[in-house]
Parts: C-alpha cells; structure tokens; sequence
RNA sequence: GUCCCCAUCGUCUAGCCUGGCCUAGGACAUCGCCCUUUCAAGGCGGUAACACGGGUUCGAAUCCCGUUGGGGACGCCA
C-alpha cells in the first residue's frame, strides 16, 4: 500500500500545531520530519492551523508559529489552513453521521461528565464514558447537546505504524468520544480526521501522544467512507530527568534559541538526530537530510533534549559559516548588546576580518556577539583577575617598549607586529608569553583572544595605541 | 486503575528485522597527552553501556516469554 502511494508520487504531509503557545522543540521536530518527508519524496507539505479551542488559541500564537516555521526554514506548499474557517464543513459531515446512525447527541452536561471521571479515577475504574446517552429515544429538555461517535463495542483494531510495526487496540477500549460541543464547534479528533481526509494527506507522522488517538480516528475515518492514511508515531522527546520535556527543563520554544544565538540549520541538525540517524553521521547539509531522510531509520524510544550536544553543533555550524554570513547573522546581536548603535556604519568588510578570528572560538551568536566588543567598542572592561596578574610593574617597561615601536610602525600589519614582538623577546631574552599576555589584557581586556598579532592589527593602530597608553596610566596609579 | 509505547556508555545513537563479522562502533560531555603567546579549534588516547530472569539455539545485544523500570493516553484540550 506504501509502495503504491510513493510510486503515484503524490505524498502529502502536514503539521497541524494548536496556536495556544509558542513553536516548541517537540512540535519543530514533528514538523521537520513530515517536511523532510515530503520533501523526500517530492511531495507536498501542509500547515494547518487546529485552532478549534476557540477559547486558548490566539492569533499571536499562530504568528508565532508561522515565525517559528520561517526561521527554521520549513516551508509549506499548502496553507496554513485554518480550522476556524471550515467549520462548515465539520457541522456537515456530523449531521451525516447523525443522520447516519453514526453519531448520536449526548445531553450529560460537562460538569456531570468530569464528576463521573474523577469518581471513576478515585475508585480505580478506567474513565470512560458509559455511553448512558447511546440510545437515547429523544432530547432531553432544557439541555444543549453534545454529539458523541459511536465506536465499536467489540472487535479489535489494528494500526499499521510505519515506525512502531503493528499495534493492536481493543475496541472495547475505546469510548464514544465527543465530536463536536454543545456550542456547535467542533472537536480535534474529529477534524484531524475530516482535515487530513479532506486534504489527500497521505501519511500522518506525528508524536507518540498520539498514537493511542489512532484506533478512534481510524473508525471515523471509515465511518466517513475514507481512506486511512499511514501512520508514523515519533518517540516524545524528554528534558534531562526522563519527563516530557518542558518549561521546567528550560528553554522550550524555537524562538528562545534563535535569540540565544543558535542558527536554525544547527537547531534543524540537532532536531533530527532526535529519533533518527544515518549511520554514524552527525552533521548534515539539508540537502544531504532531504535526500538521507527515510522512516526506515526513524528511533522507537524516547529521547532526552541534550542542550550541550546541540551547543557543539552550534560550534560546528558558526565554524563552516563564512564571515560574510555571520556578519549579517551577528548583527542583531550586536546591536541589542549595545556593542554598535542603530545607525552607525560599520565597514562589513574589515567586520568579517575579525569574525574571522573569533568564529572558531565562538559557540553562539551570543558569544560571537560578546568577544566582538573588543573589536569594536572604544573602551574595553577589564576581566578583573586577568588585569590583576598581567597589568602590573613587572610587565610596565616592556609596554613602554612595545608602545614605542608599535608608534613606530607604518605598515600596521599581523606579520610586521609580530616582528616588533620578536625583536623585543630576542633583545631583552624573554618568552613571547611574557610580553604577549600583558599587551592581550591591555588591548582585550581579557586572558583570552585569537592570535595577538591579529588581534592588534584588527583592533587598529589608534586604539591600541590609546589602550597600551591606558594600560600603563592604570600600573602608575592603580586607583584609576 | 485500564490501555498503549519504549528499554545499548551520563546523553544522542550504530548494531537488532535477515542470530556468529560485537573482546559492542560513532558523537556530545568528561579525563589525560600533543600542538601552542592565551583560549579555542585540531590530533591522539582513556573512563564508560547490551536493565534483570527464564527460554529457543552449537551460538543471543540481536528471536520468544516474563519481571522491573521509564514514558504516554484515558478532556465538551490538541
């Protein structure tokens, strides 16, 4: 049945997020695995929004997401569509299952029902609903009804999952479930059916939550008179003690890690090897995901959100980045430091020069952002313990020699500074680190920065010779 | 409580379907060494896992059963 559908080359997928909260990491791993499918197989990729809890979903929400999509690159060939928008189309086909026997309305009110479940859960039943209103002969007055799916009392149901293999369900388990409110609207197990029935969608590959939903909407599905499309359940993905990942585990939207510094393809790489591998393969182009991708190789066991394994992938990506790139990248991070102003000009060219220096020392945006300043801000903030021990009277001669020749030097170059440091260490006998970690603290601030010579040619000749001044104004009268 | 899923280093995982090539491979983290003006990066090396118990088999990480552990679902949420 696979095989007939892929060789009709007419894959569709979707990811249908519920706009009550932020693009999380669980949900961008769902929607990276039916996009990568689709895009696999040369199919096509839905956004749907199941906005039908009128009362949590928000249009800032599905901004959001939309903004969460975009920034990791996923696009989508069709929509988003909007559940609110087709509640015509539910309202028809629940008075066809009426009409049909299929559905029935149930006048238990919602309080009544809740009452029900928890005494059920307190006594150790299982909380079902006990199907009282099932054969009901006429309304009941002074009540505004609910409509119910009628399931199956007996028989079994088996999904096909194309990740877990074959899982079989009792249909004595499952429940007459609500498919539409006593307010007319109607309810997600019913319009997840009727949507991707609806919009062709061939293969549904969503989280594990979902799995036990699966054997109510197959009935629906065939109570409609549709087909049943294939099923995948991804494995949830946990924060570091094992439970669902959430707020508690830290950051938890897409967003957080865009202004933390992370490129979306790193996030993109991370998300994926999330449930899924390719021999030993860790970091992938997406052109090489799109092509690697395949169900087949798709994990079963749950996964544990690793930030540092990510960070590293981070690394790597701001590593590969050329300085252009990142140049652009960084930007916003150097304005909301306060490292440039709006409006200030800055010379890209000489910017991607000292990138250069720092991307391989750089694990973040942020971090890229922080050791920036140094290039560009006017004054630098001394690392307290690194100017204790290396800005002091036993370094002071050598920063008077050092800002001498440097004064000297017309050709403010990495290779011609460098000169003037072996001169120096040559003609007074002294290791290169002697006279190399003062001037690093002097010109940075700090114990650590790429190669000094670089560093002072980058920085320029008039504010390292005002810092190399500063430094040693600061040994004569500390206070300062 | 009922149902469903899962089970290899601390973490992500390869291997499992199609038993022997596994004295279990890679990656993150960690430790050590090398490189070195510092810090990284890089290179080299180390510590570290088949949850347990029964089977089946000449042989089991791989197949079967059970136990235990973990996760999920049981909504007029999605």
């Amino acid at each position: 049945m696979e095989a007939d559908i892929l060789n009709k080359n007419n894959v569709r997928t979707r990811f249908a997020p519920s706009p009550t909260g932020h693009l999380h990491i669980g949900g961008a791993r769902t929607a990276l695995f039916n996009w990568l499918f689709a895009r696999h197989h040369g199919g096509v990729f839905v956004l749907r929004i199941e906005d039908t809890d009128t009362s949590r979903s928000t249009e800032q929400y599905i901004e959001a997401i939309i903004e969460g999509m975009k920034w990791l690159r996923l696009d989508w060939d069709e929509g988003p569509y909007r559940q609110t928008e087709r509640f015509d189309i539910y309202k028809r086909y629940v008075d066809r299952l009426i009409d049909e026997g299929k559905a029935y309305y149930c006048y238990c009110s919602a309080e009544e029902l809740e009452q029900r479940r928890k005494e059920a859960l307190s006594h150790g039943r299982p909380p079902r609903y006990d199907g009282r209103c099932r054969d009901l002969k006429g309304p009941v007055p002074g009540r505004t009804p609910a409509v119910r799916f009628r399931m199956p009392e007996e028989g079994e149901t088996i999904v096909d999952d194309l990740i877990r293999g074959r899982v079989v369900f009792e249909n004595a388990q499952l429940d007459d479930l609500i498919i539409m409110r006593s307010d007319g609207t109607p309810t997600y197990n019913f319009t997840v059916v009727v949507d991707d029935a609806d919009m062709a969608i061939t293969h549904v590959i969503r989280g594990d939550d979902h799995l036990n939903n699966t054997p109510k909407q197959m009935h629906i599905y065939r109570a409609l008179g549709c087909d049943v499309p294939l099923f995948a359940h991804l494995p949830m993905i946990l924060g570091a003690d094992k439970t669902r990942l959430s707020k508690r585990h830290g950051a938890t939207s897409v967003m957080a890690y865009r202004e933390m510094g992370y490129l979306p393809d790193a996030l993109v790489n991370y998300l994926v090897r999330l449930g899924w591998s390719y021999g030993d393969q860790e970091v992938f182009s997406r052109e090489e995901l799109i092509e690697k991708f395949s169900l087949d190789n798709a994990g079963r066991s749950a996964a544990v959100f690793n930030p540092e394994k990510l960070l590293w992938l981070n690394s790597q990506y701001i590593n590969k980045g050329t300085s252009e790139e990142l140049a652009g990248y960084v930007m916003p991070f150097l304005l909301k430091g306060g490292i440039i102003q709006e409006g200030q000009s800055i010379d890209m060219g000489w910017l991607s020069k000292a990138i250069d220096t720092l991307k391989e020392r750089s694990r973040s945006l942020l971090e890229l952002a922080h050791s920036l300043r140094y290039y560009i801000a006017e004054d630098i903030e001394f690392d307290p313990k690194a100017k204790e021990k290396f800005l002091n009277e036993k370094s002071l001669p050598y920063f008077r020699t050092i800002l001498d020749r440097l004064r000297a030097l017309d050709r403010f170059e990495a290779a011609e500074i460098e000169k003037v440091f072996m001169g120096i260490i040559e003609k007074q006998g002294i290791k290169l680190g002697q006279i190399a970690q003062p001037v690093r603290v002097a010109v940075t601030g700090n114990s650590v920065s790429p190669g000094i010579f670089e560093v002072i040619e980058i920085v320029g000749k008039d504010k390292t010779l005002r810092r190399l001044e500063r430094a040693i104004a600061l040994i004569k009268s500390p206070i300062i």
